[in-house]
DNA sequence: TCACAAATAGTTGTCAGACAATTCATTGAC
DNA sequence: GTCAATGAATTGTCTGACAACTATTTGTGA
């Protein structure tokens, strides 16, 4: 159900007529085995019923994912190992949702909200004036009521109240912003780092100082590209597999 | 000028003339103040020399790496923080050029390389058939003679001879398999972890059993999918940074 | 003068048809 | 059997046009 709110608030980035032939295009790349060539433009283009240059564009998308590949004279060919961004982090998820998507039982955990002045760092990863404060969110995510995972997001305060946490907070500030829908959300550069649990953090997690961690440390930017949320996140090793595709060129 | 050799085979994937346009609407972009709204599409595709249609599947490739954002009607526009993904890890590139683009002085340490019988895992991730063989190469990288990454290919032998690396190898397998340009690679899967260092891994970086290394297990992939390289990268926090803009939608 | 509707110019989205460039299988000559 | 020439099929690009939409300007009435 949030999902879908989720998928809904994205796709409103598309025009539904480029967004359902994003869709049938993918079913089809989807059902091709791989390796095998698509139909030719013209063919595919009429079956989908748009224009050729109408297709192109599209097919162009899912080549820079690494889905397509064409050749001139030869077709358009599937690639193996079409992969499935979804669970990648290229795509901007909350842990909830992609959990919740992998079938797993997570919960909130101990949850803290404060309203303070920003430290240095975070006045300069959010851009803010001086004299403007911050919201913070502290929580633990529990897998089977054991933690696994704890997030710390940081705010301007103009931008989420404290108030919009208390009712029903899932866990998930990403979700709060992506469902409230202002100000959209354009991407977020994710710093990956490995780092041995301080007491502050082991502490929350169960685990001992010095244990081993991995990192992100995240900054979220509105489309328009204004830093909104400077988060870092730990979780402990074997309980999340991040992955990443390369592609060359 | 390795890195002009590798940025030359990665342009083979797509023909010229639509290599300098990216190039050239790269730059444009790049011109760009955040925020600001380019020119028209007919006079971008005066001024560069192509049709409008052409240019709209180029601008289409920017679009999906959230560098643009177009608005019917409107015009488009380019978004804040246009992220340089190059120095991101979506971009599949050795440690050594991307080290020697960050101009630091990396070098190779203790390389090793023998031929041996896969194990179950690796003869998992690299579809093998039985009783076929396994060349591994492990080998330290240096930044100013100080160990910072441990780095373990595991390859089919018939991909990659011995001998092959005996001669000038600059540390990376990645790099030769480019240059060579056979067989032709198409993305790399990498799993992300973080991990306390075995005694195995630890002795040849200099540091303590248990320490923290950031973990990159990836598979590498042919053109058509087949998976042709095996690695396990270790790095020592701190000296490498990392980083992944992911999107929504 | 102000508020609001209507026209308008400008921009992206899509379409149809054509030709160029390239690939690959077939055919033919030797 | 080998190799070159041919030709069909496919993607790459171009042209010109119209539709859909946006933002501004203009006009109108109170």
């Amino acid at each position: 159900m949030l999902r879908r709110n989720v998928f809904w608030r994205a796709s409103k980035l598309m025009n539904p007529q480029t967004q359902t032939l994003h869709e049938k295009l993918e079913a089809i790349i989807a059902a091709t085995p791989a390796g095998e060539r698509l139909p030719s433009e013209p063919k595919l283009a009429r079956q989908l019923g748009v224009s050729r240059a109408t297709l192109r564009e599209a097919m162009r998308v899912f080549e820079t994912r690494g889905m397509l590949r064409r050749k001139q004279g030869a077709g358009t060919f599937v690639l193996k190992n079409a992969p499935v961004l979804e669970t990648g982090i290229e795509i901007l998820e909350s842990i909830e949702t992609q959990a919740r998507r992998m079938g797993l039982p997570v919960s909130l955990g101990d949850l803290r909200i404060i309203h303070r002045a920003p430290s240095l760092e975070e006045q300069e990863a959010l851009r803010l004036e001086e004299y403007s404060q911050v919201v913070e969110v502290r929580r633990v995510i529990l897998l089977e009521d054991r933690p696994v995972a704890y997030l710390v997001d940081i705010l301007p305060d103009a931008v989420l109240a404290e108030e919009e946490l208390r009712d029903e907070f899932s866990g998930s500030v990403l979700d709060v912003l992506l469902t409230r829908g202002n100000p959209p959300l354009g991407s977020s550069r994710c710093d990956i780092l490995a780092e041995a649990a301080s007491s502050e953090v082991a502490r929350p997690l169960g685990i001992q100082r010095g244990d081993v961690l991995l990192k992100f440390v995240s900054v979220l930017l509105t489309e328009s590209g204004e830093p909104i949320d400077f988060s870092q996140s730990y979780f402990l090793p074997g309980y999340f597999r991040f992955h990443v595709v390369r592609r060359v060129g």
